[in-house]
DNA sequence: AAAGAACGTGCAAGATCATGCATGACCTGT
DNA sequence: ACAGGTCATGCATGATCTTGCACGTTCTTT
């Protein structure tokens, strides 16, 4: 459908919002879907990739190169398996529901995965993970405050443990170090179990994200039961072994790659 | 229809009301549905850009854009001159002191320019800030909680206050949305002001941060007394009648670009 | 290595813009 | 009532912007 009247700023724009809704666009698709010569659109990549707004390649455009920062550098560069996965573990996730999610390197790709303009509320004691979703006019998010843990990048201790007992999220994606077929979720630090374990009380569901597998760990601070987790994902292959013992825990469903 | 007998002002609330419903507006289609000249129109739509009511753009206008998006702040590189203008604001900051910065993008510049090794306590309320500083491990961080204002990139509300009531900076940079000489410090919302006077309030020093030159400003909620801030720091040029109106407000020190 | 697609640049036409000036309506103070 | 000032508006003018087309160059693919 031709487009004579639109606005050279508003082209802009959706030009942008396409790019960050599709992860990429083309010139030639642009300059048909919006009526003008491809010269035009040309000229468009141009002037946002000048302004920081895109990432200009040949035959099309990507989304703007990621800052120097260590924080927000997986998003361009994701592995195809890991975004799979992700993917997996965003459809979880339900419209208009509120969302926990912690800190961490996988939570990070589900929050990615997320359909950037179906309306949820985000919880999170992740700064990362808050920051990301400033990108997403649609949602809500709500802080939880405290002191950091930096190595962690997650608010923890008394102030956050306060500020969650106010939240009751229908679905929360916690981070954990490891599985122990005997207690469960572990986490490296007591102040880091306690916290998930509040919030693991306070969610509907439960789902646990590993960036391994690593079902037999040493980590030596029990979070939560694993039976009380609804869904566990992997970001990496696990053994059938593995999900045979997951199983047995109570866990309902298991995302991952098995062989 | 043609409407002989129109207000200005009137005109000014319909075209804005528009831009609201319809996302954009023309000069050209504005003018023959008020029946005035295109110049006119012109007219109002740099008179609705001047007071933020609107985004002036080649052929017509869009919706102002969201107030100082910090997280917007995807232009790689940095002004120099605000560089160095962050770089004479973070010289305000001591060894070992405990430091609350807001959010805004005048802000994030300050918190970039902060030498990365020596340890301070960075309090925040803005995500933005918060993920910066999870590169700096030599810091301690603390996280304020709440509902945060995707617009705005900040946390506020009533959680946020309590929060903050647990902290008393030594120096609090906070963003304002520009100055009144009789009200003081202004921002754009009430609840945005009540969290600015708060930490106004228990901090021992306060700098306040300005994007632009604007001094005489319509934002209606004053946040707190100009005369309660110890530093005033400007990203753009201010004229010399407002360093002088500053000065008489009580503010010991102002860094900017005079001219 | 060659073909084809994509790219950047220069150029011209048309649209849009800022500015200055003139006109008429309205307000204000004598 | 009258004179002077203020304001919104329309018109003219020269500058600026956007866009499409042409041409030669660069990149990708076969």
């Amino acid at each position: 459908m031709p487009d004579p009247d639109m606005l050279h700023e508003e082209r802009l724009g959706l030009i942008e919002a396409k790019l960050r809704n599709e992860g990429r666009v083309f010139a030639a698709h642009l300059a048909s879907e919006f009526d003008v010569s491809v010269d035009t659109i040309r000229r468009d990549l141009r002037e946002l990739a000048a302004d920081g707004r895109c990432q200009r390649v040949y035959g099309g455009a990507l989304p703007p190169a990621p800052r120097t920062g260590t924080h927000q550098q997986r998003r361009v560069q994701m592995p195809d398996r890991k975004r799979l996965l992700a993917q997996a573990a965003a459809r979880l996730v339900e419209p208009g529901s509120v969302v926990f999610i912690d800190a961490g390197t996988t939570n990070l790709a589900i929050v990615a995965a997320l359909p950037p303009d179906t309306p949820i509320t985000l919880v999170t004691n992740a700064p990362a993970i808050a920051a990301f979703a400033l990108d997403r006019p649609a949602w809500r998010l709500i802080q939880i405050g405290g002191v950091v843990d930096i190595a962690l990048g997650a608010a923890l201790g008394a102030a956050a443990l306060r500020d969650l007992a106010a939240i009751s999220p229908d679905l929360a994606f916690i981070g954990i170090c490891g599985f122990d077929v005997s207690a469960g979720a572990t986490a490296h630090s007591l102040e880091e179990a306690e916290f998930k374990r509040q919030i693991a009380l306070r969610a509907r569901e439960v789902a646990v994200a590993l960036t391994d597998d690593k079902l037999l760990t040493q980590a030596p601070f029990p979070a939560f039961a694993a039976s009380a987790c609804a869904y566990a994902i992997f970001e990496a292959t696990v053994s059938s072994a593995t999900i045979a013992a997951i199983g047995e825990l109570g866990v309902k469903t298991i995302i991952a790659d098995a062989h």
